[in-house]
DNA sequence: TTAGGATAGTTAATCGATTAACCTCTCGGA
DNA sequence: TCCGAGAGGTTAATCGATTAACTATCCTAA
């Protein structure tokens, strides 16, 4: 394989200047390049294989057609795929890549990661958590455009895109109330992150509409896993007025409710009616009956992040956004109505 | 903020010419800078906060510290994350960074994939498959350096790293006969990939090392999924010589193994032994009782592959490394002794 | 006749580093 | 006294594009 073909070798095959090169292929220098010129060039191009040398270009424009993504610990969970798909995506379509650095959330690596994105001239960064948290945005991160992905800052400063915790809530719950449904409990987690304050938040408002103390229909678990899914069920479904349907944290915890109901011999759905959050690939359809569970919209939200940004680019000085993405509800086996008569005895 | 800081305005700062401040600062040009001129030029970039233009420096050295990632549909799976980070901190902690690219498998946009690294003046690339393929190396990859990730060629050509299929079986079959099992039922997919060919034949010979007719003990369902599973346990759970303990294809397809033994009344590890592959997070800890799968090493993938390119970046020359990256066992309740006569009667 | 504008280019500066080639001391030995 | 060899630098070319500033020609309207 011979040397690859620089501009010069297309201006010289076409007869022309490098400059007269250059804005032929990029289209700019307005009318200054005849029609027939241009051809010229784009065919000369063409038959060299001639592809331009961003870091070339990218010295003299500081533009790289890059854009970075800052993770906070993207590997542990098991939605970052679909997030820097998302995000990749929407890049590759305006001919951006995606440089990714991952941290431990340690703010000095955070602002080392920012600084090895800055040295290679990103054009803008994404600042992602793996879930939905109020940040402050890292001082290292300067006027360097950037949007904020699955977090937000407290004050509204950066653009951001979040779920929408609140509308999936309610999605989640009008299936259950469609079904019939009023005493509906929640099973959550006593970890303070933001999911669990929005979904906590909703649910409440939602029984105390029905006149229903929402104290008496909540239990929490230690940790927001199967085991504890497991534990807080127990407990809920063992009072005396127990509820007819559960609203789950998020699907780990619904795993856990789920063996619960079968340990007191509880059948889902027509016993219990469950509904959960995430709508995880590996365990809302996996389960039996399937789950119906609010989808965490990754995807889209990572899309949006990166149509953000380079909207941003363009116009620097536009007003930033906050976005809700919508979650929308997969809907599975897991409801049903209301036995007319709830209080079946439970075993043991 | 003022602008950043150039290579000349350290080297101003330090009454020194800018050659002498990049020997300095790069410890490059040999005893040609001395001991004190150094330390200046050093404090005056700490000051200033010098850090280097890598586009600039790249343009001159054709190289930009930056490594692509090819992946082949990283966001539809789970192990992805895992993979990335792997690569993602091997290179990091040389300096590098991580461009990433998700194509779909389709041969011309992987070329084009490639082409839009190779603008960037990457270093390097990793090709990264899902899962464990046979592939052939993309044309347009020409001469640049490039490590296979969890897959390799036919012929070797390339240096690349995969799971040790057979070591991670044998390691859970080992379970089993240490256990005291020898009538060891499979449970594999339909689906014609490498994994299923290495774990299935290693597994025959396993079995016919104790004088048993593998087609005896064998099962397929029609996906590697939860329901593919489910039927193929039923099967092979029904047959008058049913086996005492099964190794599943992978997790997924174990969560409907696990589902038919309670159909059947079977209890798992009393009854019924388990093992698997892929040691999900979500899946193999979550079950009850807790799975014993053989891992996949895919951050080790990751980083190993990493290490390889960099090594290859120095030597280009190299003899190409096939590496087998070992599968250890994560050992959870789902293995116990065979009841010493295993013709408990079924339900049913 | 001439200024002015449009058209279609070219020349050369520039982005910010690295590095080959060159320069200037100083010192020791012949 | 003069030469040669380090030591410790500096100057200027270079990487491959983009783009500001300039040139040349032709046409049109005052």
């Amino acid at each position: 394989m011979t040397k690859q073909p620089r501009l010069a070798d297309v201006a010289k095959a076409a007869g022309v200047s490098t400059a007269t090169a250059s804005m032929a292929l990029n289209d700019t220098g307005g009318s200054r390049i005849g029609r027939e010129t241009r051809e010229r060039v784009r065919t000369a191009a063409a038959e060299l294989g001639y592809r331009p040398n961003t870091v070339a270009r990218g010295l003299r424009t500081r533009r790289s057609q890059m854009i970075g993504f800052v993770g906070d610990d993207v590997a542990t969970t098991p939605f970052a795929g679909q997030m820097i798909r998302g995000a990749h995506d929407a890049a590759r379509e305006a001919g951006f890549l995606l440089l990714m650095v991952d941290t431990t959330g340690d703010s000095a690596e955070t602002g080392e990661a920012i600084a090895a994105l800055q040295e290679r001239q990103i054009d803008g960064v994404l600042l992602a958590t793996m879930y939905h948290q109020v940040i402050e945005v890292p001082e290292a991160i300067g006027s360097t455009p950037h949007v904020l992905l699955d977090a937000r800052t407290a004050h509204g400063s950066s653009s951001s895109v979040v779920p929408d915790e609140r509308g999936g809530t309610l999605g989640v719950l009008a299936e259950l109330t469609t079904a019939g449904h009023t005493r509906i409990g929640h099973v959550t987690t006593v970890e303070q992150v933001e999911a669990r304050r929005l979904r906590l938040a909703t649910w409440s408002e939602h029984v105390a509409a029905y006149g229903l103390d929402p104290a008496e229909l909540l239990a929490e678990g230690t940790g927001s896993t199967s085991p504890g899914g497991f534990a807080a069920a127990m407990r809920l479904l063992r009072r005396p007025d127990r509820p007819t349907a559960i609203f789950c944290f998020n699907d780990r915890m619904a795993m856990g409710v789920y063996r619960a109901a079968a340990e007191l011999g509880l059948s889902i759905p027509d016993d219990l009616s469950i509904v959960s959050y995430d709508d995880q690939e590996l365990i809302a359809p996996e389960l039996v009956p399937g789950l119906t569970s609010a989808a965490l919209p990754h995807y889209d939200m990572g899309q949006w992040a990166v149509r953000e940004l380079l909207r941003r680019l363009g116009e620097p000085d536009a007003e930033p956004v906050r976005h809700l993405m919508p979650c929308p509800v997969s809907r599975r086996e897991s409801v049903a109505g209301p036995r007319p008569f709830h209080s079946i005895p439970l075993e043991t």
